[in-house]
DNA sequence: GCAAAAATGATGTACGTTAGTCATCAGTGA
DNA sequence: TCACTGATGACTAACGTACATCATTTTTGC
C-alpha cells in the first residue's frame, strides 16, 4: 500500500534503526556483513528514501549558481531573465539560485570566477562555457572539491562537466539547411551564410552542419563565402546587402550569429522576385515580428526557459546522486515559422 | 535567511500555533478579527507554507487518473506508454497515477466512466475528451464533487474543465501550410489533403488552419478536395495514389490523420520530378524513418511525454489550489525535419 | 580469558506541518 | 449569578528521516 520506510527495513533486516541510518548515510562502523543484510532488505522491500522527509530533516538547501556572459547579447540577457524568473519558484523547492556574470569570451575571467566558488556556499554550477584550457582546469578543480558542474548553451567537450544542456549546433545547422534546401528546391542558386565570428565554436558547428546537408542533399545549390558580421547589425546589413547586390543568384540566407536586425534590413529592400528565403537563429520579439511580416521564413530556436529548468533539475539530481533520464531532458532544435509561434 | 514558519507567524500575530493552523487550514472557530491579524502577519513575513512538510504530515497522496481512448491508434498507445513510464517517478512525488481506457469516439462510455469516479479515490482527472454534451455534463459533475479536471490532446470547449493540455490544431494546420507553401513556392500546383475523418474536431481544425494560410499567403497554390482515409493505411494508400495518378499537378500533400504508412506507399512510387512535398502528423518510428528516407519532408508533432508531465503538474497544482503559469506549460506545435530528429 | 576496539542498539531531538484533546477565558442570555 | 457557547491556547503524537549521545554487545588481539 504505502511505501516502505527505514523502520520496515530495520525490521526486515533484523537490525536497529540506527544501523539502517548508518548504512543509508554511509557513516562508518558497520560490519560488511550487516551492510549486506540491510542492503538486501532494502532491495527486497523496494525501499526508496523519502527525499522530501530527508531534506526536511536535514534542512537541506540546494544552492545553485548560474554563470553567464555579461554584455548586450540578447540571447544571454533573455537567459538571465529566465533564471531570475525561476528564483521565486525555486524557493518552494528548497533551492537557492544565484547568478553571476563574467566578461564574455574571457576564459581567464571565467576561470577565476569558477575558482572563487566555495563548496561551503555552492552545491552546483551551471556555466555558459568559454572553450579554453584554463576553464577546463577550473571545472576539474570544482569537481574535485565536490561541486557539480553542467555546461549550459555552450559546451566544454572533454572536460569534467557532468552534463551539457543545450542544443547540438551541428544539428541546428543541418536543420537550417534542410529547411532552406526545401524552400529553394525549385529555384536553385546560391546560399549566403552570415556568421557572428568563425572563432566561436557554436558558429563553426552550425556552418559545418549547414554545408554538410547542402552538399549532400541539395547539390543544385551552391554556397557563397561566409560573411562575418561580428554580431553587429550594421556590419551585417552592409555586407549582406553588398553580397545580395553583387550576386543576383542568392536564393537563400542562413544567419547563425546575432544581428538579425541587419539581416532584415539587407533583404527588405528587395522585390518579391529577388527576395531570398531567410533562416535565422533565436526567437526574440524582433525575429518574431520579422516572421510575421514574412521578412524571415523560419527561425531556429533553443528554449531558454527549458534549458534553465533542466539545468536546475540536473544539478539537484547530481547533488542527490540520482541518475538522470537523458532523453526526457534533451534540448531540441526547434523550428518556428510565422504560424507556430508561441 | 531561511523561510518563515508557522511559528514565526504565530509570534508576529500574537496568537498560538493552533490558531495559525486553524486559519491556514480554514477550520472554523476563529474570530474574523484574529483571522485578519494572522493573515496580516503572513503577508508581512511573506510566509508560504512548506508543502513538503505539510504533505509529509498529512500523508498526502495526489491520486491522478488518466482516461484515454482504447483501440489501436498509435498516438494514443504512445501516450499511454508515456503515462506508464511516468508512474514509477510519480511515486517519489507522492502521487499515484492510474490509467483507464474507454471505447474511442463513444461519448456515452466516456461519460459513464467519468460518472463512476469517486472523490474518495481520485483527486484529479486528465481526459482525452470526446466532444459531446453528455461528456460536458459528466465533467461538470466531477467538478461539483471537488475533482479537478483537465482535458488532454483533445479539448472540450466551454465545459467545466480547468485547463486544456494539447496543441492548437488550427495552428498545426497553419504550420503545415506554411511549410508546404514554402516548399512549393517556386513550383505552383495543387495541394492534396488527407484526413482521417472530417467528423473529428481535431481534423476539421487542422484543415481549417491549412486552408486559411494557403488561401491567404500562397494564392498560386490550389486546393484539391479532401481525401478521407478513415485512419486506415490501405484506404489512404489507394485513394491518395488515385488522386496523384489522375492529377499530375499535385505538388504537396498534407496528411493530418493516421495512416502515414499509406501516404508513404502512395508517394514512394513516383519519380523525383513528380514526387510531391509531404507533411504528416505525429513523430513515430515509422514517420521518423520516412523522414530519414526523404519520403516525408516534415512531421508536425506534439510532445506526448511533455503533455503527460504538464497534466500531472497541472492537476497537482489544482488540487493544492496553486495558480499555474500558463506560458511555461504551453504545448507547442513542433516541426521535425530529418535533421532535427531527437 | 581479558582488555581494548569495533559494532550495534536505545533513545531523544529536530525539521515544519497536521490534527487531535483538553483546559481556559471572555462574553452571552436568562 | 449561573450555565452555556465560542474563541483561543497549551500540549501531544505523528509523518519519514537525520543525527547525536550513551549504553551495551560482539569481536579482536594478545
Amino acid at each position: 500500500m504505502s511505501r516502505p520506510t527505514i523502520h520496515d527495513v530495520a525490521r526486515v533486516a533484523g537490525v536497529s534503526l540506527s544501523t539502517v541510518d548508518r548504512v543509508l548515510n554511509d557513516r562508518n562502523g558497520v560490519r560488511e556483513s550487516t551492510q549486506a543484510r540491510v542492503a538486501q532488505a532494502m532491495l527486497q522491500l523496494g525501499y526508496e528514501r523519502n527525499l522530501a522527509a530527508a531534506n526536511l530533516s536535514r534542512r537541506r538547501l540546494y544552492r545553485i549558481r548560474f554563470i553567464l556572459p555579461a554584455g548586450s547579447n540578447a540571447f544571454m540577457r533573455g537567459l538571465e531573465a529566465r533564471v531570475r524568473d525561476r528564483m521565486a519558484t525555486a524557493a518552494h523547492e528548497s533551492t537557492v539560485i544565484e547568478v553571476s556574470t563574467v566578461p564574455p569570451f574571457d576564459a581567464q575571467a571565467l576561470a577565476a570566477e569558477l575558482r572563487g566558488l566555495d563548496a561551503e556556499e555552492v552545491d552546483g554550477v551551471a556555466v555558459v562555457a568559454t572553450d579554453a584550457t584554463a576553464v577546463r582546469i577550473a571545472v576539474q578543480d570544482l569537481r574535485d572539491r565536490g561541486i557539480a558542474v553542467v555546461t549550459l548553451v555552450s559546451d566544454l567537450p572533454s572536460s569534467a562537466r557532468q552534463h551539457f544542456i543545450g542544443i547540438d549546433n551541428v544539428q541546428a545547422g543541418r536543420t537550417a539547411a534542410s529547411l532552406l534546401g526545401r524552400f529553394c528546391r525549385w529555384r536553385s542558386g546560391r546560399m549566403a551564410l552570415v556568421a557572428g565570428s568563425m572563432l566561436v565554436r557554436d558558429h563553426v558547428e552550425r556552418r559545418l552542419g549547414f554545408e554538410q546537408v547542402i552538399r549532400a542533399e541539395f547539390p543544385d545549390q551552391t554556397l557563397s563565402t561566409v560573411i562575418e558580421g561580428l554580431d553587429d547589425q550594421d556590419i551585417v546589413a552592409e555586407r549582406l546587402a553588398e553580397a545580395l547586390a553583387s550576386d543576383p543568384d542568392i536564393v537563400g540566407v542562413y544567419s547563425f550569429g546575432a544581428g538579425n536586425r541587419g539581416v532584415a534590413r539587407a533583404v527588405s529592400g528587395l522585390s518579391a522576385e529577388r527576395r531570398p528565403s531567410v533562416v535565422v537563429h533565436e526567437l526574440t520579439t524582433f525575429s518574431r515580428d520579422a516572421l510575421i511580416d514574412n521578412v524571415f521564413d523560419a527561425v531556429i530556436h533553443q528554449d531558454d526557459a527549458r534549458e534553465v529548468e533542466v539545468a536546475i533539475r540536473t544539478l539537484r539530481a547530481l547533488t542527490d546522486g540520482i541518475p538522470m533520464d537523458g532523453a526526457a531532458e534533451r534540448i531540441g532544435v526547434e523550428v518556428f515559422l510565422r504560424d507556430n509561434l508561441p
